[in-house]
RNA sequence: GUAGUUGUAGCUCAGUCGGUUAGAGCGCCUGAUUGUGGUUCAGGAGGUCGCCGGUUCGAACCCGGUCUUCUACCCCA
């Protein structure tokens, strides 16, 4: 039976193009994770359920995929479960295993699991593809990749200049120009406390946060419909463009009655203190008031990353979190972590057009195959280049030059190698370089170091 | 979960009011060109019009369902 090919919907595949510059993207951030001491973990595609239920709110329980346990999953149902036609209750109930629905909480998950052996602090990274059965959307897929940085064990803020140092060294590499947003969730919690509202500081900072996407008008709206006044939202306004550093002493006078607040501002002071001395290279640092980000497991300093110059969501996002691994049963462990948003930094260097031009040439050499004993002497000549550790190919077959030609162009190959009746007499090979179009009669040792050069 | 949108050749897309044999560009194959690609010219192959059902003498076109694409909201990366 035929069948027509396709794929689930919001999955991908990724064509050699697209791998090259994925890698490309996920060597950069690997390389900048390394250079910063962070080690690399990776945890099972499936979690058990019990592990993933309850961490991500409700909406994110009914966001898992799920794992039907094997065999006869629906002998152990009770009848009342079964009866009831509740999908989600029966999903739960025949389903042991979920797939990871990001890296943090695995990343925790393993942390306990392996105290007695890990040396405190722990800096890993961390670079998988997550599942959500969410509806794509632009950026929105149901399986995507996540690269985080964590470090846990550790309550200095160094650790948050160091990050922020990362931001800055993997997105200048990329050649991307960012801002970094920080802010503390001491401070919103602070204002919060201020205004009288501290009951509503979700709510507060979820409406805050959409400040630059909605506009006063909404963010007021959504406020009155919490039954927040929407008076709070005043100082964040007159905070805006502000200096970092007035800014900071303006909040500061403003929560001088919050210990929260203060606790906040001292974290920010200190922070902004070490970013003094830390070398960024490009990165504009600037502390946003309004960033509130969605996860309200964050507990101190946070941070998001906007690409400049076009319209993209935050392509990074992180903060620390005081308790993280306490949900399984281990308190007391501070942690700070990054994420790296590469689908949509994918996105962006590809409008930017800032993909380095041969991250896509994989072949620097093919032989033309005249057939024959040209073939064999080619082939032979092959065998060189891979000694020379250079990465070169010989046409499978004697198809017509111009389908040979061809496939070079469409391989992005540099250099095209005749080797045919005149060449074999005379011991040299005919070398084409593909972008100028020069054509030079080189023996082998003479190849090889040309092509050494090239890569 | 809510609302809208899309599906026709390998790819991007036309297709009039429901009417005979469903088209274009690009790509592919063949030839001009038996050792030179990205240019040109000539020819050719390639279709279950997403799928299932309905209305009709007749459906790519109208109706229902379903899957899929993209998008806004919720939420999120």
């Amino acid at each position: 039976m035929k069948v027509k090919p396709s794929i689930p919907k919001g999955t991908r595949d990724f064509g050699p193009k697209e791998v090259y510059k994925r890698n490309y993207i996920f060597g950069t951030i690997r390389k900048v994770f390394e250079k910063f001491g962070y080690q690399p973990l990776e945890t099972p595609t499936m979690e058990n359920l019990e592990t993933l239920t309850g961490k991500y709110g409700e909406e994110g329980d009914q966001l898992l995929f799920k794992v039907l346990d094997s065999g006869d999953y629906l002998k152990d149902v009770k009848p009342d479960v079964y009866e009831s036609k509740d999908a989600k209750k029966l999903s739960f109930a025949i389903s042991g295993k979920g797939l990871r629905y990001d890296l943090t909480i695995p990343f925790a998950r393993f942390v306990v699991m392996n105290q007695n052996d890990i040396a405190f602090p722990f800096k890993r990274y961390q670079i998988q593809p997550v599942w959500r059965a969410d509806r794509p959307q632009k950026g929105r897929y149901r399986e995507f990749y996540q690269c985080d940085a964590d470090v846990v064990g550790t309550n200095s803020l160094l650790n948050e200049a160091e990050l922020t140092q990362i931001y800055d060294e993997v997105f200048t590499k990329l050649g991307l120009e960012v801002i970094i947003k920080i802010n503390n969730r001491k401070l919103l919690a602070g204002l919060a406390e201020v205004a009288g509202v501290s009951d509503q500081l979700v709510h507060l900072t979820v409406a805050i946060d959409k400040l630059d996407k909605i506009g006063i008008e909404g963010v007021t709206k959504e406020l009155v419909t919490r039954g927040i006044n929407p008076e709070v939202m005043h100082f964040f306004i007159e905070s805006q463009g502000l200096e970092n550093k007035e800014k900071l002493a303006k909040v500061k006078e403003h929560l001088k009655h919050s210990q929260t607040g203060l606790q906040g501002v001292a974290e920010m002071e200190m922070l902004f203190n070490y970013l003094e001395i830390a070398h960024l290279y490009r990165a504009k640092v600037e502390f946003d008031l309004t960033l509130a980000r969605g996860l309200n497991y964050y507990t101190g300093t946070i941070f998001e990353v906007k690409a400049v110059g076009v319209e993209m969501g935050s392509i990074g996002g992180g903060g620390r979190y005081d308790n993280l691994t306490g949900m399984f049963g281990l308190n007391g462990v501070s942690g700070v972590g990054i994420s790296f948003g590469a689908e949509r930094i994918y996105d962006v260097l590809e409008e930017l057009n800032l993909f380095p031009p041969d991250v896509t040439q994989a072949t620097t050499a093919l032989f033309i195959n005249f057939g024959g004993e040209f073939e064999k002497a080619a082939f032979g000549y092959l065998q060189k280049l891979h000694m020379a550790d250079i990465s070169a190919e010989l046409f499978p077959s004697d198809d017509k030059m111009a389908k040979q030609m061809k496939y070079a162009n469409a391989k992005n190959v540099h250099y095209v190698i005749f080797v045919g009746e005149e060449e074999v007499k005379r011991q040299k090979l005919t070398v084409k370089n593909m972008i100028t179009g020069e054509q030079n009669e080189l023996n082998i040792e003479q190849l090889v170091i040309l092509l050494k050069q090239e890569a």
